[in-house]
RNA sequence: GGUUCUGUGGCCGAGUGGCUAGGCAGAGCUCUGCAAAAGCUCCUACAGCGGUUCGAAUCCGCUCGGAACCUCCA
């Protein structure tokens, strides 16, 4: 069994075979840091996150690299042509790098709250200025690229007619063509330094009021907004690597820029396989800036937003992200992340359950009834491996949680009698979940509190058995109602036993 | 206008040509001092109209609706 990953480049699934035996290197486009993430952005890092895990969990060694975006970058010729991050450290009396480090340091801090796997590098695309250079003087020394007044723009219709002989034609991730897009560009103004419209920039001459610029052989400037991908990937990863990865809108023209310039660089298709995650979606529309409908992570958190009913922990976001396909739209909701929130709860509580099962059980003989859920267990866990292969299908593998919750209660409540799993399918039941639900799916528990709390309330809570004992039920219910409105929830259990959850 | 995708039950969402995921919400039951939790049961959908097929939500066509990209965007 094997793994299988829709490639934007075929719009096919195919099998996966890494370039180089055991190792995968992986380019994922990072965050442009000026400004704060929101919901939309929590979906490419999350997905990426997952595939990082699983590729790992299938013992390759991952090179991950995913930029941050520091360098101004803007294609607005012919609107005001502002670098969006000078802009705006004017607006907040700060230095472009404060803020960049601000929204930098912001960023690190949701991906922690997410639980993802930091990158195994993190480049920035101000550290990689004389790779950007360097590159783009051997594009020009190649002759598809050339200077106008300070700036350097790609020359896509001589790219197109060369490597479309090569098999690389301009627009090949995103399935259009040039002749259509001259036809379809709509006029701008300011356009008389390109030769053609579809040009784009690899380099742009900084205006005074430009506050990122650095000295390069055409003036004082700042790189395009490509670039940088093409440089650092070439950089860290190689001429060709396994995957590129991003949203969906990145792949035009973002993406298909970045083959352009590496393949004039280094002749190659720079990534065998290109994986793009869909958007996230606010009342049917994509969540971004220029629709004003972003909500930020910090909000999301928080609760405070309008639009929010309640706060989301930053792990009910991840469930609700990996309870879809990742190549479908998600629609955001209340109502769905309220779902999310209960539903991870109920699995969590469960796989804590199953963490306490003890492993040893007495054979008895068995029914054939009960034969039925061991076979059916073993069949639930096995598929995991074949849903994660068939291109991440977290959505799957989640739906097969859920039915195992039910047999793993029912055998804590006695329903289901302990020996229904053979040793060995309990042995697998708990690696298995383990590894996915931890190791894999990067969930971890939503309360806190620690050693300490856990403490205070096995202490109310023998408290409130030793009331009950006595039927003193005043007092227990006292200690559970208020325990209750603290966020504590009591739980009897069928044995006289007793459990807690908070939140 | 061009390119691509999409329309699943109250909500979120998987999905293969036949065996009709899963979650949340809702209803009933069991357990329980009560409650909660848990378990069991119920609610059974694929925009519309044609076509292909023994059989289609799944393939094809048309109609209607929605979205993304074509401009910074995860």
């Amino acid at each position: 069994m094997s793994l299988k990953v829709y490639n934007t480049l075929s719009r096919k699934k195919e099998e996966f075979k890494s370039i180089t035996e055991g190792h995968v290197g992986m380019y994922v486009c990072g965050p442009t840091v000026s400004g704060e993430s929101h919901l939309g952005h929590a979906r490419p890092y999350i997905t990426f996150d997952v595939i990082h895990r699983y590729l790992r969990h299938l013992g390759y060694k991952v090179r991950y690299v995913r930029n941050i975006t520091d360098a101004g970058h803007f294609e607005e010729e012919g609107r005001e042509a502002e670098d969006k991050i000078a802009k705006k450290a004017l607006l907040e009396r700060l230095e472009p790098m404060e803020l960049v480090q601000k929204y930098t340091n912001l960023f690190h801090w949701a991906m922690n709250e997410f639980n993802t796997i930091p990158p195994s590098i993190e480049p920035t695309a101000t550290g990689h200025i004389v790779e950007q250079i360097v590159m783009i003087e051997k594009i020009i020394k190649d002759g598809y690229a050339y200077v106008a007044n300070g700036s350097v723009y790609f020359d896509v219709e001589k790219y197109n007619t060369d490597f479309s002989k090569v098999g690389m034609p301009y627009g090949m991730l995103s399935g259009r063509n040039l002749e259509d897009q001259l036809e379809t560009t709509r006029e701008l103004d300011n356009q008389d330094e390109k030769r053609n419209t579809a040009d784009f920039a690899l380099w742009k001459n900084a205006p005074p009021e430009h506050i990122m610029r650095w000295p390069s052989p055409w003036g004082e400037g700042f790189p395009g907004w490509h670039i940088e991908c093409s440089a650092m990937s070439n950089k860290y990863l190689g001429d060709q690597f396994d995957i590129h990865g991003g949203g969906m809108d990145l792949q035009f023209p973002h993406h298909e820029c970045e083959i352009a310039q590496s393949a004039v660089y280094n002749h190659k298709t720079m990534a065998k396989y290109w994986i793009h995650n869909n958007m996230i979606t606010i009342n049917g529309r994509k969540m971004g800036k220029s629709y004003g409908n972003q909500i930020m992570l910090s909000q999301m958190f928080s609760g405070e937003h309008p639009l929010l009913e309640q706060p989301y922990h930053p792990m009910t976001i991840r469930f609700f992200i990996l309870q879809s396909h990742y190549r479908s739209t998600l629609d955001f909701g209340n109502d769905a992340l309220k779902g999310s929130e209960k539903a991870f709860k109920r699995l969590w509580e469960a796989y804590e359950v199953l963490n306490g099962l003890p492993l040893t059980v007495d054979r008895l003989p068995l029914s054939e009834a009960i034969d039925d859920i061991d076979v059916k267990v073993n069949t639930l866990l096995n598929e995991f491996d074949e849903f994660m292969n068939d291109d991440f299908n977290t959505a799957k593998v989640i739906a097969n949680m859920f039915e195992l919750a039910p047999i793993i209660n029912g055998i804590k409540d006695k329903h289901i009698p302990a020996e229904a799993l053979k040793p060995e399918t309990l042995s697998l039941l708990k690696s298995k979940m383990k590894a996915y639900i931890e190791d894999i799916f990067g969930l971890k528990q939503e309360k806190e509190g620690g050693d300490k709390l856990d403490d205070i309330l096995q202490l109310l809570m023998s408290l409130r058995k030793e009331a009950k004992a006595k039927k003193d039920f005043v007092t227990s219910d006292k200690i559970r109602n208020e325990l209750l409105a603290l966020g504590v929830q009591l739980k009897d259990e069928k044995d006289g036993g007793m459990s807690y959850s908070i939140q």
